[in-house]
DNA sequence: TGCAACTGTATTTTT
DNA sequence: TACAGTTGCA
């Protein structure tokens, strides 16, 4: 028999082996669902003789992706290349790159991010004479988000006596979104399935070619999703999903836990696995994740159960402040790292990105090398965005949102008031922008006109020059035709020299790609087309849209640095660290006081969440709170989580402000005022003093340093290398004045 | 037109 | 707190 069988438990090789017919594998948290795909995708193909052009495995993040394929290409060698392995958004680019064009978009079509979904909201808000205050464009975003993903067009809505703002923006959406070959994501998977119904033909073709389907993380599908699988899994029926109803926790985003719940009413023939044994977790950490999970109503039941051993018991500590419980963390970390653990082997778990501050700033004091999972990605840069707008704009000069978005980046004293009246006269038109400047005369200034005209010639004389270039040497093109470069090289500032960095970066992946991915993707397809054979443009429009799906821009040498992970739960589903830290255990927080005026459905999916937490840990665990803290610029006070009260006591061991009281005292971080600095005399609780600037201090950690600024009880401080800056509380125990 | 200063307001998660 | 949107001035 296979060595692919080889360590797997018995439920694990029933799920490899039923290859035949749908099948749903429940597979609880640290199961080793990832093994079995990987091995099942491996099995069919050495074992089944299936072809691997004939398997899809889609998965959730391009990260999972990426590992999947790495994986089953170590199983079975180069010919894993061939299986389709990718997300729900990309899997839909390419199905509509090939023939959107059927239903009335171009080839060309590009893709539209979020913030940029928010400036169309915004202009057709403003056309329609919406006022943003009395409904925010968010919610009009949301809506039609929801919409989409439920399938629905704005017609449908009709009928169902929506909000009618909400119908009308919605119409009006599309139309501009149409009108400018654009699409967005929820479009990505609501097209295709309106390709998949208007064209059988094009349906039956990947219904033929996708003879094994698989699906990862099958909780988190939504309905446009849900249809697309039904639809290619209606011929051969060899559909496998695999995913545990106690981790979906996108709801927000439209997933509905009821596809994977009613997984056998929808194919009564399905064969049902259950992966209850954990690979990951010592017991203790699994008894509290059941403790937890076991409050949500109208779930499966399952235990997950290890033998990796009892464990330590979960480490409950409740500080008194915020920063008192940042430093917890950090102090911990430095203390256990003196023995058994690594950087790499932390990672510290929140709910909402604006908690990594306080965890940053403790781990920044302690010298703990930490990196940060999330936030600001790369893609939402300004000078990424503002390249990548450029190059959309020279592949498709009519569409209008990248025009606005350039026109006058660097400036070209071409401000909105123009641009204005320009739009209006190209709506009037029925034209572009670009297509409208030669009849404007009269529409705007002449020398403002002469400018678009320059702009205009400029953005030309880049597209008939594409060609002879490779994609890199055509980016450095555009970043000095356009004077971007130079404009950025004259602010000479670190803040602009980043944003050059970022741009040489991204020219860097642009090389790779054209070289390297590119030839991938092309294989995957069993396309007959090789990178080279293709024009320049085809290959921007691919790399364009390739890179409004990547979120992730983190390397493998970047994941296995020996940092300590900081990132949102979110973010934590699929992974696991031997050590995890979950701070900020607090009603209000976690749950989100949103979630607790919501009602049960919304705490249940925090619930979930908190179920997820838990079970990203190993060996040990600590859940963190703070009875008062800095939230929106104010000191709050919050209760525990609910959550931790569901936690049976034997598993905890609680430490902190209950089991020893002591005096509260704060680090508050604020950022430097910009106001002048003022001299306050301030309150110090154990001495009595108050700091002017220049007085001489002494600190426990930092060592000497001179008072630089006084505002209130926050003194600022300035230590030597490596502490630089810092603020503090004139009360802190740790500060001692000298004179 | 462009910039600085000011005001008001909303604070989740992301393919 | 922080940021987006607005106002007012050069």
């Amino acid at each position: 028999m296979s060595q692919l069988l080889d360590k797997m438990n018995p439920q694990q090789k029933e799920a490899i082996l039923t290859t035949e017919g749908p099948l749903l594998v429940m597979a609880g948290a640290g199961s080793g669902k990832t093994r079995v795909l990987t091995h099942r995708i491996a099995y069919l193909m050495s074992e089944k003789q299936v072809s691997p052009y004939n398997i899809l495995a889609i998965t959730f993040t391009n990260k999972a992706a990426r590992e999947m394929k790495e994986r089953v290409e170590k199983l079975i060698g180069e010919r894993g290349k061939d299986v389709w392995i990718s997300t729900f958004h990309s899997m839909c680019v390419r199905i509509l790159r090939r023939d959107i064009d059927l239903i009335g978009y171009d080839l060309n079509f590009g893709i539209l991010d979020d913030a940029d979904q928010l400036s169309v909201i915004k202009t057709v808000m403003e056309d329609l004479n919406l006022d943003p205050k009395r409904q925010s464009p968010k919610y009009f975003l949301s809506q039609i988000s929801n919409a989409k993903n439920e399938l629905k067009t704005p017609s449908d809505l009709n009928k169902e006596f929506e909000n009618e703002d909400v119908i009308r923006v919605y119409e009006k959406y599309q139309q501009t979104l149409f009108k400018n070959n654009r699409v967005d994501f929820d479009d990505l998977l609501m097209l295709t399935v309106h390709l998949f119904e208007k064209h059988p033909e094009v349906l039956s073709f990947y219904q033929n070619k996708f003879q094994y389907i698989h699906i990862d993380e099958y909780q988190d599908t939504n309905h446009a999703q849900y249809k697309i699988v039904t639809l290619l899994a209606e011929k051969f029926r060899n559909i496998c999903v695999v995913g545990d109803s106690d981790q979906s926790i996108y709801s927000w985003r439209g997933a509905n836990i009821e596809n994977i719940l009613s997984f056998e009413s929808d194919y009564p023939d399905a064969s049902v696995v259950l992966l209850e044994q954990n690979y990951r977790s010592k017991q203790m950490i699994l008894n509290a994740a059941n403790d937890v999970i076991k409050n949500n109503s109208g779930r499966r039941d399952k235990q997950l159960w290890s033998d990796r051993g009892e464990g330590e018991a979960i480490e409950y500590h409740r500080a008194s402040d915020g920063d008192v419980e940042a430093n917890y963390i950090a102090d911990k970390i430095a203390y256990m790292r003196r023995d058994a653990y690594d950087y790499h082997d932390f990672a510290v778990l929140y709910r909402t990105n604006s908690q990594s501050r306080a965890i940053e700033q403790a781990l920044l004091r302690q010298n703990i090398p930490y990196r940060l999972v999330g936030g600001q990605s790369y893609f939402k840069r300004k000078e990424i965005k503002d390249l990548m707008a450029y190059l959309r704009l020279i592949c498709n000069p009519d569409d209008d949102l990248s025009f606005v978005r350039v026109v006058n980046e660097p400036k070209r004293g071409i401000g909105a008031a123009s641009i204005d009246k320009l739009s209006h006269f190209a709506a009037e038109s029925e034209l572009s922008l670009m297509s409208s400047i030669q009849d404007a005369t009269g529409v705007v200034a002449k020398a403002t006109l002469n400018k678009l005209m320059d702009f205009k010639t400029m953005i030309y004389m880049l597209r008939a020059q594409i060609e002879d270039h490779s994609l890199a040497s055509f980016i450095d093109l555009v970043l000095s035709q356009t004077g971007y470069l130079e404009m950025l090289e004259n602010e000479n500032t670190i803040e602009a020299d980043s944003r050059i960095d970022n741009l040489g970066e991204f020219k860097s992946m642009a090389t790779q790609f054209e070289d390297v991915d590119l030839d991938e993707i092309l294989a995957e397809e069993e396309s007959e087309e090789r990178a080279d054979d293709l024009p320049t443009m085809t290959k921007l429009i691919i790399l364009l849209n390739d890179l409004m799906l990547q979120t992730d821009t983190e390397t493998e040498e970047e994941a296995n640095e020996s940092k300590v992970t900081l990132m949102t739960i979110h973010a934590a589903k699929g992974l696991e660290f031997p050590v995890v830290f979950i701070c900020g255990f607090e009603d209000g927080i976690f749950p989100l006081r949103s979630a607790i005026e919501q009602g049960a459905d919304d705490l249940e999916e925090e619930r979930r969440l908190a179920y997820v937490a838990i079970t990203r840990a190993e060996d040990l665990l600590f859940i963190t709170n703070a009875q008062s803290r800095y939230q929106y610029g104010m000191r709050s006070a919050n209760p525990e989580s609910m959550f931790i009260r569901e936690i049976s006591e034997t598993y905890l061991n609680k430490t902190g402000i209950e089991s020893r009281p002591r005096p509260s005292f704060t680090l508050k971080e604020a950022m430097e005022s910009k106001a002048p600095k003022r001299q306050i005399k301030t309150v110090s609780l154990n001495s009595g003093s108050s700091w002017n600037s220049g007085d001489k201090v002494e600190h426990d950690t930092f060592g000497e340093g001179v008072v630089v600024g006084v505002k209130g009880e926050v003194i600022s401080i300035a230590f030597s290398a490596p502490h630089g800056i810092k603020k503090l509380m004139g009360s802190h125990p740790a500060l001692k004045k000298r004179s």
